[in-house]
DNA sequence: GTCTATACAGTGATAGAC
DNA sequence: GTCTATCACTGTATAGAC
């Protein structure tokens, strides 16, 4: 758990199927590592990564406990495989997005499109399926985490696209100095991922009025706050 | 660890010791109790709530394995006693500069002020011993995980706080929905925990540019932000 | 009251039989 | 490939020494 090499499976076929049969793949999971990956996917996020035991993922699963240690190799390899299939699609939505407003914009794309293409895939992605946003608040635990494996594996998932919307930020501030956009991301990073992270919070202390699960409610406070904030002129008056 | 009624300890004696003598625990933390809450305290924020074992924190400690569970009941126990005897100078620094700043201004102080009595202490005050801000990192994680002890621990030491400042915020920005101020409220909690939590994401990202443990730094660069998110009119414009 | 030794049920990991 | 059996380790509980 100390070094954060990456684990290497015992099966190490090349995953990421070519989705022979996607149909089938929706009615009931086929492989024991898809069961697998969907039960620790729910359990993770429900529990935390600590609060949940391997012999309650594999008997939600259905499988044997030494099977999930075949297929991932340890608790830490089921953590990266899970973040494997859900992270690359977000990085590649939220580019995906940013492109499609600088087409729009020529090249010069408003402020609050690029936040919204960083932000909104983060919370949307989150694991459709049974309407929880799993992945998400699995993600933010990780976020705050100080591991070195958590740093790693947030980092070959997210580095290039968090590079490129800096710099499509500086783009769009181009007074703003280049330190004064990298402290204003990562002020933004902080309150996405509590978001995310959905912790009961806000709802505790308002009563419910805030809900940080309703994803489009979300977005629609956070892009204004977040674009003032970056645009704000740098050094405090007083 | 399910239900979130919080730990009673075997050994029930009103702590919170006059202080005694200050100096003698400046120089070798005499009681074991001391011993074993700094020890924790270091451990927790370095390695995290679960990444660290008893049997470490009672050997950094030098007590016996049995002996922190006969001070603190258990590990959760532990951690309550840590959150008790740290979060409450917080949350009373909090008020103490809130009620400064609206002495100063004759009960309508800056928005910047009330936002700088929230934040800072949250930042400074964690555990200013060996240079490392211990508790606040140990603080940050807690705010992200979805357990109800973790929920029932940072209620009880931060909601009252936490209501005082929403309506100093609300009364400094009457224009502003309370809903609005709420939301805002809530992303502001976000940036201030993952500077506290203070990953090491940012650094990686930036080179090292952007070091959310360098805390002036990070106050300077938050509190502008902050404010112009608040102040911004709620509605997107687009 | 404080501390200690020891035991117990749980965890993640692994070797090796089928 | 899959499963059983087992390992070292964790947090916790308890009986009893000072």
């Amino acid at each position: 758990m100390g070094n954060a090499k990456l684990v290497r499976t015992r099966a190490q076929r090349d995953d990421t199927k070519p989705a022979r049969d996607r149909k089938a793949a929706r009615a009931e999971p086929a492989s024991a590592r898809e069961r697998i990956l969907h039960a620790a996917e729910q359990l993770f996020a429900e529990h935390g990564m600590s609060g949940v035991g391997l012999r309650a993922i594999s008997a939600a699963a259905e499988v044997n406990l030494a099977s999930i240690a075949y297929h991932f190799g340890s608790k830490d390899g089921l953590l990266e495989a899970l973040f494997a299939l859900r992270a690359a699609p977000i990085a590649e939505e939220r580019l995906r997005l940013l492109d499609e407003a600088e087409q729009r914009a020529d090249g010069n794309p408003e402020l609050e499109d690029i936040l919204d293409a960083f932000v909104r895939p983060a919370l949307t992605m989150g694991s459709q399926r049974n309407g929880g946003p799993a992945f998400g608040r699995l993600r933010a635990r990780l976020a705050t985490e100080p591991e070195a494996l958590s740093r790693k594996i947030l980092s070959v998932a997210f580095d290039a696209s968090s590079h490129r919307f800096i710099d499509a930020i500086a783009n769009a501030l181009p007074k703003l100095p280049r330190a004064e956009v990298e402290w204003r991301f990562h002020f933004m990073l902080g309150a996405m991922y509590y978001t995310m992270a959905n912790s009961g919070r806000i709802q505790a202390l308002t009563g419910g009025r805030c809900d940080p699960g309703d994803v489009k409610r979300a977005l629609r406070h956070m892009i204004p706050f977040l674009a003032a904030g970056f645009r704000s002129s740098p050094q405090r008056p007083a």
